[in-house]
DNA sequence: CTGATGACGAGCG
DNA sequence: CCGCTCGCCATCA
């Protein structure tokens, strides 16, 4: 089965849970080429245009600079799942950055795994908002 | 079929 | 810290 490009751009989105936030370059990297930082941000305009399929989290994906892509509206809505954000409207990767899909769905859909090794939960963001 | 368009990333000054 | 340039995929009219 060939799935579009965009498809398994949004399949990996889907992977994002609540309260996290990924980078357009992480999607990419885990879609593989010949996606690119670009194709993830054309996929997820092209889904103003697509009425029907199941949801995609697109909120959650912000740039590399920390910063939502969209405007306000989108900061608004990560706020509400708990992401935080500073004046300058950025958040920090470190507490709020999506690890990666897990290494078993990962597998299922050939897609290259963020670490070799499960990396330790030294923070859990949701639960060390201070 | 051709042309236009769209929500980024990294590098450099 | 900010702004500019280049790279380049799929979808729509």
């Amino acid at each position: 089965m060939e799935e579009g490009l965009y498809e398994r751009i949004y399949e990996v989105i889907r992977q994002i849970p609540r309260g996290r936030v990924a980078t357009y370059g992480q999607i990419a990297a885990l879609v593989g080429p010949p996606c690119g930082g670009r194709t993830v941000g054309y996929a997820l305009a092209a889904l103003g245009r697509r009425l029907d399929g199941p949801p995609v989290p697109w909120q959650r994906v912000i740039n590399a600079q920390g910063r939502v892509s969209t405007g306000p509206d989108q900061q608004r809505l990560l706020e509400a799942e708990g992401v935080v954000f500073d004046e300058s409207g950025r958040t920090d990767l470190k507490r709020f950055g999506w690890p990666g899909p897990e290494s078993a769905w990962a597998a299922a859909h050939g897609i290259g795994a963020p670490s070799p090794a499960e990396p330790s939960e030294a923070e859990s963001p949701q639960l060390r908002l201070f």
